[in-house]
RNA sequence: GCCCCCAUAGCUCAGGUGGAUAGAGCACCGGAUUCCUAAUCCGGGUGCCGCGUGUUCGAGUCGCGCUGGGGGCACCA
């Protein structure tokens, strides 16, 4: 609808344009909006505003002239100019009735946009290194991964999701060294405090009884220097391996799914990051210094030149990254969009600046970052992280609160913002947890249709009602809320935010319970009736279409 | 020291490309069920939008400076 305004107000101004002397292709881009207080109208529009500066006038003297033209719009019932130069519009309610027909013609359909142009985009996130479970950061941004992916798909782009396995690089030493750590305390060969900078959780010396259950006592000499590297391939991808597949489960758990894995390791194998590193060379921002080769990241923006060679030989893990997305570009996305925690805010410059001086647009690659999540429980702290390595796994919180909350409690903060979870409140059955409001709107209608089916209260299919009858305030609310859905899913693609999702839902939800204490649904007249459970099935509809989106369940009882 | 993020009601936080009287939930108090699910609804008040300054018709929103909180500043990943 607010399109169709738009296109009126268009076309007013290019009249009124015209008549004062000024170029139609000049004008200023026309913002319709929805207006704070709703006795203002459905729509209004500032361009009398705008176009005050450029065209040297009073802004209420533009207005008239486009009210004038504005008013000649049959579809327009009213249209008044108020404050400093708003230009107010009311549509015909007619019009309100047939989109609500048309929004639920559409069915599930509904808020399907060709925004994004078939054009291709990449999500890769969570990409935690295989050196322990997921915890509850993991989680967050497993939940905004995927829910803008669901988003963006829905928006009219091809997505694909993938989780990048940093399966390459010291870490993974050092990994080996801690489960062959366990496995040799396990034969009481190793006693005592954990070496320094090895893994340290518990769940290693799980791996490692799984492992001597498996595979015996005698994988490694019991008198083996810690800095000796026999077997340690061995012990090392035996536990990414193993913990990268626990990562899958807990995902799987979490309802988060990947097109593509990719592994850090085939970067280096393949020879790809060799040929990144020579095409920056061919493009002369690579230098030496130092017995080092660094990338000349500081011309593109970055605060300083980046080691992409170390003086001993080995390529830092930048330089694989840069082959990476190098590669993303190569397999064909148009747009990257990389979900990090908010600690490798640093990181974004140097990976920016190395996509700009392979060719890419500065807008082809967003970074979005995570911030921290802590977790309470009724109000009181819960340790994340202490020097043990213990802290609270995703799986943990999952099978505490379920799915449902926990992805839903994740996109409550806008991802710029800290996030308190607190897992009480997730996991409590009342009007506390925001989860339930939404999916009890959802039930409640899903009972009054059910209703209506056993009993037979309606004769008639509820589609072939028109929605005239529907003339109360809180009925046109509701239908400009379920009428507003595409400018929100654009909107929150557009930036890149998936929260606003969890906003639109609860309002929805709110004036759905609001209505349904305030009117009944079903009476003895029958077109009311009819209009109603039209309405009705229409909200229903769209609850279950935000509520896919977030990957949360659309219960039908509750 | 430099860089990034945050700062809005008692608490947790929303606030579109700058627009009309800055919002919600929680907490607190009171009320609603002969009738479609009370996991619901209705009513009650609260703000130097951290401080200062600039830009302009207009700033919570943009610029600059400051204060406070978090994070980052590796030839780690």
């Amino acid at each position: 609808m607010k399109k169709r305004v738009t296109k009126y107000v268009e076309s007013a101004v290019k009249t009124v344009a015209a008549a004062r002397g000024f170029s139609a292709n000049d004008l200023p881009e026309i913002g319709v909006e929805l207006p704070r207080e709703k006795a203002f109208g459905d729509f209004s529009t500032n361009i009398a505003m705008q176009l005050a500066r450029h065209w040297r006038d009073n802004p209420r003297r533009i207005g008239q002239d486009i009210l004038a033209e504005l008013e000649k719009e049959s579809e327009l019932s009213a249209v008044t100019i108020a404050g400093p130069g708003f230009i107010n519009m009311t549509l015909n309610i007619s019009l309100w009735h047939q989109r609500l027909k048309e929004i639920h013609g559409l069915q599930e359909d509904f808020g399907k946009l060709d925004y994004g142009a078939d054009k291709r985009v990449l999500v890769e996130f969570v990409s935690a290194n295989p050196t322990g479970p997921l915890h509850i950061g993991h989680g967050r941004g497993a939940a905004v991964g995927d829910v803008l992916a669901r988003l963006l798909k829905r928006t009219g782009f091809i997505v694909d999701r993938e989780y990048y396995v940093n399966d390459a690089g010291n870490q993974m030493q050092v990994l080996g060294r801690s489960l062959r750590w366990r496995y040799l305390e396990l034969l009481e060969k190793r006693h005592g405090e954990i070496p320094e900078g090895y893994y340290r959780g518990e769940y290693l010396l799980d791996l490692a009884r799984k492992l001597m259950a498996e595979q015996g006592r005698e994988l490694v000499s019991p008198e083996v220097a810690e800095e000796d590297d026999t077997a340690l391939d061995f012990f090392t991808s035996f536990a990414a391996d193993s913990i990268l597949g626990g990562i899958r489960n807990d995902l799987e758990l979490f309802g988060v799914g990947f097109e593509y894995w990719t592994s850090e390791k085939e970067f280096f194998t393949s020879g790809k990051v060799d040929a990144a590193l020579a095409e920056l060379q061919t493009k002369k921002v690579l230098y030496e210094e130092e017995g080092a080769t660094w990338f000349a990241s500081s011309r593109f923006g970055d605060e300083k030149d980046r080691v992409v060679v170390r003086a001993n030989g080995v390529k830092t893990y930048f330089a694989s990254d840069i082959a990476y997305h190098r590669d993303k570009f190569a397999r064909g996305y148009d747009l990257l969009v990389d979900i990090w925690g908010a600690d490798h805010h640093g990181y974004v410059p140097r990976l920016s600046a190395a996509i700009e001086a392979l060719g890419g647009k500065p807008d082809s690659f967003a970074a979005i970052l995570v911030q921290l999540v802590s977790l309470s429980r009724g109000g009181t702290p819960v340790a994340m992280s202490t020097r043990s390595g213990e802290f609270i796994t995703l799986e943990e919180v999952v099978r505490e609160v379920g799915r449902d909350a926990a992805r839903y409690f994740f996109l409550t903060r806008d991802s710029n913002s800290h996030l308190e979870f607190d897992l009480e409140l997730a996991k409590s059955k009342n009007n506390d947890n925001p989860v339930y409001y939404a999916q009890y709107a959802h039930a409640r209608i899903c009972s009054i249709l059910r209703k209506i089916e056993v009993e037979g209260l309606c004769d008639k299919a509820v589609d072939t009602f028109s929605g005239a009858s529907l003339t109360l305030p809180e009925e046109l609310d509701l239908i400009k809320k379920l009428d507003s859905l595409p400018d929100l899913l654009e909107r929150a693609a557009r930036t890149l935010e998936p929260h606003r999702l969890t906003y639109y839902l609860d309002d929805l939800a709110t004036q759905l319970h609001s209505y349904y204490n305030r009117n009944r649904v079903i009476s003895e007249e029958q077109e009311v009736s009819g209009d109603r459970l039209l309405l009705f099935a229409t909200v229903r509809q769209v609850l279950a279409i935000c509520l896919t989106l977030l990957g949360v369940s659309a219960p039908e009882k509750m």
